[in-house]
DNA sequence: CCAGAATGTGAACGTGTGTTCTCAATGCGT
DNA sequence: ACGCATTGAGAACACACGTTCACATTCTGG
């Protein structure tokens, strides 16, 4: 009952975490916040309570549209591997695109924010572990369809590739050239589709 | 002539280091600062003129400190990839140990100031370069005594060692379990010293 | 021993921050 | 049609921040 708002929450949230993103939490300011969201500092302090609040749940936000696609993209049929290796060249190609490149909310959040911010950290938390796990989901239907050796350690393997993807983030917002980091993802892939043999000496 | 200083301009250098490191650029006040250092504003700002410019005076001191050193580590005379295990593993369980795990000043600078702060990228990309660097030297090494193939793509699998690093550091801030990690160090490394070949199905 | 330049000291300043308050406008339930 | 809870609007608040100032202190060069 009473006056309908002005204004979707999920759309505010969106924009929220865009603003975020390439701002990141200190560095923005509630003045700046209102005017790009383009609403009033009493609407947006009744709807979300607090600066803090609303950073929250904009990187849920990031978890739940961004982070919570990995799995279904890498297992939507056909091979997994190019797959993988298009999702990590996207960045590179993202980042060298953007005038100004962003990386990744959750990274920006881990240097900027934790491990003071406990909530945050949380979050980010939980945003890993869905990377993890959907890198894993991805490596078990590789080996299952023979695009890598049946006796991968998928874990280990999601594991490493989660934690390029972060180191990824890094080097690509403090050098922005893609050329090497894309041979080094080749290469990376590469040898995980390739059978390991001992030899002897 | 005149009155000398009360203090050691590096030992400043360093302390102020230490605190941008673990609390970050914004959320480091100049007045929690100068109780720290011991310093008031006045000599504060007579020496390193800014908040902004001690911060980039404090990065170069870890440049030159910390990253520096990594090379000549690496090549001490004796295996290289064990030393490079111990480096990596060293952070996992630094930050295991610490109350407060305050992974790498490069890394949270790129994810709190860049691309904002150009001065604090330029600074960040000589760290990450003199990292990169420094596993080369230590793979061209690796690779003439045996240790790994000697057609090893030295320097693609320095960019991936530099990457993960990074990647390292910000995973290890978000969730401090090491032994995950630990796994996935010794699969990387594992690999690398392992000639691999080509299986026809 | 004295002149003088740079230092230690800490109070003070202006600015921008996150947040709250007041008040008119609005539209649903009855 | 009307009451009233909730909204849009933006001025105002308290506070903390980075920075500067004025002044007494201290030591060196001549």
């Amino acid at each position: 009952m009473s006056r309908p708002r002005g204004f979707v929450e999920a759309d505010v949230l969106e924009r929220a975490m865009q603003y975020f993103w390439t701002n990141g939490y200190e560095a923005t300011s509630m003045s700046a916040l209102t005017g790009y969201l383009g609403l009033h500092p009493g609407s947006l302090y009744r709807t979300f309570t607090d600066k803090h609040t609303l950073f929250l749940r904009a990187l849920e936000h990031y978890r739940d549209t961004q982070t919570r696609q990995l799995a279904p993209t890498l297992l939507a049929g056909g091979p997994v591997l190019p797959r993988i290796r298009t999702i990590l060249i996207d960045y590179l190609e993202a980042a060298a695109d953007e005038s100004v490149p962003r990386g990744c909310i959750a990274v920006n959040t881990v240097g900027e924010r934790l491990p003071r911010d406990e909530a945050a950290g949380r979050i980010v938390q939980e945003i890993l572990a869905l990377v993890e796990d959907g890198f894993r989901q991805g490596l078990e239907a590789a080996a299952r369809h023979g695009e890598i050796p049946a006796d991968t350690d998928v874990a280990t393997e999601a594991t490493t590739l989660m934690t390029l993807l972060q180191g990824l983030q890094v080097v690509v917002k403090a050098e922005r050239d893609p050329r090497r980091l894309t041979r080094m993802i080749d290469a990376v892939l590469t040898r995980l589709a390739e059978p390991v043999r001992h030899v002897d000496a």
